[in-house]
DNA sequence: ATCGATATCCAAAGCGCTTTAAATATTTTG
DNA sequence: CAAAATATTTAAAGCGCTTTGGATATCGAT
């Protein structure tokens, strides 16, 4: 059933019927009631590229998910696409997901942008320096960043958390407890989110007087694997740390593991601190968290991302809307006074 | 940039540039090289909605991820779709994504029937007797799904694992190492897969002449939370188990987790074995996995599907396609002959 | 009854593309 | 060299909607 097809049976213009469907105000309202009835009867849709057409919008949000050489999926993208997807249905978006391989990034974004499928776009995983958000400007296609660049956060649209300010006080923390050597499990540290947290770790050790080693710096995708490998070999250093600092909950698994592999206990033998995202199936709540950590969830953030795209659209030349979540750190079992090992 | 202006730059009409773009043979070579070089110059791009409208094609593939009421996000769904958006960008598709609340699933798959915005849909999580296939059959919409419906599986395309024979293996394998009392740990047996994942449970009890136990029997959502909360229960059950067989690695780490906390060692007190997704943060490879697995990638799934699901759209007339997977054991390090325990 | 204002409806253009039907060039053939 | 065949190009219609600009109906006030 198309427009042409209800209005003949109505017995109206297709103009009359358009217009009753969107709530002009130039129709009479028992029309509109019996126009209503009718679609609904029908199970009536505009055609969504006719109207697109028509409009000039699409009424879709593009988001477009990095993979690296490495194919991991990292599931706070799922995540954080469950919360954008609830701003969009209530606001009558669609979703648009294209995975993309680094290396081919420029040209996908200059695709979308020519093709006009999309009315604007969510640019997940910001490297240093990235070079996209120069790119989208001059595409003058909307973009809200779920994170920010490192040299500049002033002329585009982003929402992040407190990286850096979340890792810097887990780092103090875990110095009050006594603890000087402190293993940092970061994410690939060319992303910005995990440049960002290593600044926060350098500075606390910094502030606190304590020499930051290279040896307990490890970066790279925040798989299970990867985080008990680094740990793994953290503690097979002579002078093997006493905590962990670890940017995501499934590395800390990882990391978990190597420490019961090593015979140790976390949280009395070696103190644990994650960044939580907070995903759907992995809670850190409860009366004591199996893990202190720093929160923050991403699906919220997903959510406030998309809302704000939408807003940008709607309103295109309000200034940029920028969003810095908090993370605060919440004690679990994972952590406490440094153990002197004999 | 648009057809016309870049024809009337070209000195050539709408329907040549057009053309020679699609690469119909009625065009001069040297014209089309002389359009395809504008193009790419000009970094024109076919508008989608308009080459879309004039087709009667979208170009895009909807998948509808289910949302239980308790909002959480399966990680197998993002890994599917990591897999599958692979096909789609080999073959020039976009993928559109909606995430529903169960109650209201069946009024979107009606919505997007008749707004016409895909050109055919993956269906994920078929519950049992799920009514969205023969909803989707009458709406005449193109479809594959991720799973298969427990009454009939004739005249639908579907890509399924075999559930059940690997449950049922894998309970064999149990019962070959002596143990008797296996505990269940499921995902939710309103959805068809756990459906017959517990069918293959029950069958090999059945078969190896135990006794089925409702109390060993556990399902839900397969979060780390629920798998602990199960296994520390069964744990705690005067008649308890030496062996879990868990339905996802995520729900394996809580059920890890409740086995340390009871002062037992997996591999040697309890024997597990899991159903592994290979889900790309959580390897479980190695000359010796962590866990015991029956192991079917997910993603690849996600890609063969969404492969099927093209050729469908392609030749509407050909008989339904389906693909049954295999999930083959393979051995690790979290199973062993049982223990008497004293 | 008549006029202007207001409410309600409609015909037709246009969004940017593909494709049908037809026109024009170019080759081939006898 | 003309006719027939083939190659190449084009004008125009149409996809299903929204929206502009106008038409028609209705109403209160004169």
């Amino acid at each position: 059933m198309n427009l042409k097809q209800l209005s003949d049976q109505l017995g109206l213009s297709q103009t009359t019927v358009s217009r009753a469907l969107n709530n002009y105000p130039e129709v009479n309202e028992d029309t509109r009631e019996r126009v209503k009835n009718a679609a609904r009867k029908h199970s009536y849709r505009p055609n969504t590229r006719a109207s697109g057409l028509a409009t000039g919008k699409s009424m879709t949000i593009g988001h477009i998910i990095p993979m690296n050489s490495t194919e991991v999926f990292n599931p706070i993208f799922g995540e954080f696409i469950a919360g954008a997807s609830r701003a969009y249905s209530k606001r009558g978006y669609e979703l648009s997901l294209t995975m993309v391989q680094e290396d081919s990034e420029e040209s996908i974004y200059r695709e979308i942008a020519s093709k006009g499928s999309v009315d604007g776009v969510i640019v997940h995983a910001p490297r240093v320096n990235d070079s996209r958000i120069a790119l989208l400007q001059q595409l003058q296609l909307p973009f809200v960043i779920h994170g920010r660049d490192n040299s500049n956060e002033t002329d585009y649209s982003w929402i992040d958390m407190n990286n850096r300010r979340a890792f810097y006080q887990a780092t103090k923390l875990l110095v009050d407890l006594g603890h000087s050597r402190i293993c940092l499990v970061n994410g690939s540290e060319s992303l910005n989110f995990a440049w960002r947290r290593r600044l926060g770790y350098v500075d606390a050790l910094d502030d606190e007087g304590l020499s930051v080693s290279a040896d307990l710096m490890y970066s790279g995708d925040l798989t299970e694997a990867n985080g008990y490998n680094a740990a793994s070999d953290a503690l097979a250093q002579s002078d093997a740390p006493t905590a962990f600092l670890v940017s995501s909950y499934v590395g800390a698994l990882g990391v978990r593991r190597a420490i019961h592999n090593a015979g140790l206990v976390m949280g009395k033998d070696i103190s644990v601190i994650i960044h939580d995202d907070e995903l759907s199936y992995f809670q850190n709540d409860g009366d004591i968290p199996q893990f202190t950590a720093t929160r923050s969830s991403v699906r919220d953030a997903g959510e406030r991302a998309a809302m704000m795209l939408l807003d940008i659209i709607d309103q295109p030349d309000k200034s940029p809307l920028t969003e810095l979540l908090d993370a605060p750190l919440t004690i679990g079992a994972s952590t406490g006074p440094v153990k002197k090992l004999m």
